[in-house]
DNA sequence: TAGCTTGTTCTGAAAGAGTGAACGATCGTT
DNA sequence: AACGATCGTTCACTCTTTCAGAACAAGCTA
């Protein structure tokens, strides 16, 4: 996507207000304007303007997000064929693991997190629908590229670099290459503390008919939580077993 | 909420704009700016600037609504205290009856859907999470007007009357007031095709400390799909069975 | 009470959103 | 194959309108 070649300038400040509302959980006139380059009386007018529309919420002099982004936000995600297909394989695999688990897609070159389902002992993360993260730097991710065609992983990498999470995260570019050919023959993908500290994942990918990922389904849980032994035994089976079941649902329905 | 004194009108164009997008499934330039009243070069402008942060998707010249508003919705969905109480009741709830389960709570006096579970015999319907409803004419609104005060009830009323959605819905006041009571003796209410033709629901309230209602329950199900014994004698206990496990969870922990 | 905040209101002045015409591309039709 | 229609995109000018800044009310703290 080319820059806009006129910007609509007030639209891009109305949605860092909003995106700054977000950030610091709720938030005051002054607060805002502090971050956003304008004065406290515009940051006002946005505000009152949205808050027409319950895209804001006010209470007591604080500014909170509306829920009219939710009926955007969940239509957005009702669109995705891959969101129908795999909500219930996902449902049941939190029920079956007892643990946190994700379904990603890839926007832009950068994950976002579609769907998310806790088991009775899952996680508690900073992980939310709709989050962004670095594909690199998670199970999810290298699960999903590693079944992409290399110049297109390239071209994310070239983008979006490499950054480092925490000493685990892999930053060479050829090492990275190597994981995500391994991934290729194992059909999951590990994450150990690597976006994280003290935390990984077993991810597996959902590909269509010409074996292109559309997204990846992960467990997550905390690294003491789970022996070795059921981590690298049973969870990769059970998180491939439901990424084929979404692929069945997805591909074939 | 009073009138913005100064709105920003930019901001009012652009919300519209999105919400033309969304109703119509996804739209051109040209289509859109037919609808809104600006020009089309005006609405590229605003198109552009919107994609350059994926509130909207541009796929072959056609805008969809982005994944960056599920960020702001899911993130709004969860900030509300009754989600997180309510969410695996009603997954429950849908899994047991095998029909569709939501969620709604109240904004400005119109019901909003916060969460929806799918039975696997579940009906497709046109809710979806962040859909606004008016309150009198479902099963849902019902039972939680039943339990507000009736004076807050007049004001939504006065605000936005009883309209017909349906021959069944119910558009008198006194009629109405009537139907809250026996609600409250009740503690569930009964929808009988009043918002949708053919369609009828079982909801209970989800109350505070004080018995004032913060959300409502229901099972939503065909009419010929349940035979009336076990819609009137079953329905109605597991409804408020959950949304008493609700309760409890939202009032004590 | 004074002195700091906070949110809100108002008007002028500077910024920029929108108009409308023109261009290039892609249709389906003649 | 050439046409006409319709699409999205670009551009420069103009007039709308956003924003800054000061002033005010209300709520704190000291």
């Amino acid at each position: 996507m080319a820059e806009p070649k006129h910007p609509v300038r007030t639209v891009d400040r109305t949605l860092e207000i909003v995106e700054i509302i977000q950030e610091l959980d709720g938030a005051g006139v002054s607060e805002i304007a502090d971050r956003v380059d304008i004065g406290k009386s515009a940051v006002h007018n946005h505000l009152q303007t949205l808050a027409e529309r319950d895209y804001v919420d006010k209470v007591d002099d604080e500014y909170h997000i509306g829920l009219s982004f939710l009926s955007l936000g969940a239509y957005a995600r009702n669109q995705t064929p891959i969101h129908d297909a795999a909500r219930a394989e996902v449902d049941k695999l939190a029920d079956e693991t007892d643990e946190l688990v994700n379904l990603l897609v890839e926007q832009n070159g950068k994950g976002v997190y579609l769907y998310q389902a806790k088991g009775d002992n899952a996680v508690e993360l900073d992980t939310y629908e709709g989050k962004d993260v670095h594909l690199h730097s998670t199970a999810l991710g290298k699960a999903l590229l590693a079944f992409r065609p290399t110049e297109e992983v390239d071209e994310i990498i070239d983008e979006h670099g490499l950054p480092a999470q925490t000493a685990h995260t892999i930053t060479d570019r050829e090492e990275f290459q190597a994981e995500l050919a391994e991934i290729r023959e194992n059909r999951y993908a590990v994450d150990h503390e690597e976006r994280i500290h003290g935390l990984r994942c077993v991810a597996a990918p959902i590909t269509d008919n010409e074996d292109r990922s559309v997204a990846a389904v992960s467990v997550a849980c905390p690294v003491h939580q789970l022996d070795d032994e059921r981590f690298y035994d049973e969870l990769p089976d059970r998180v491939r077993g439901a990424a084929n079941v979404i692929e069945l649902e997805y591909n074939y329905s």
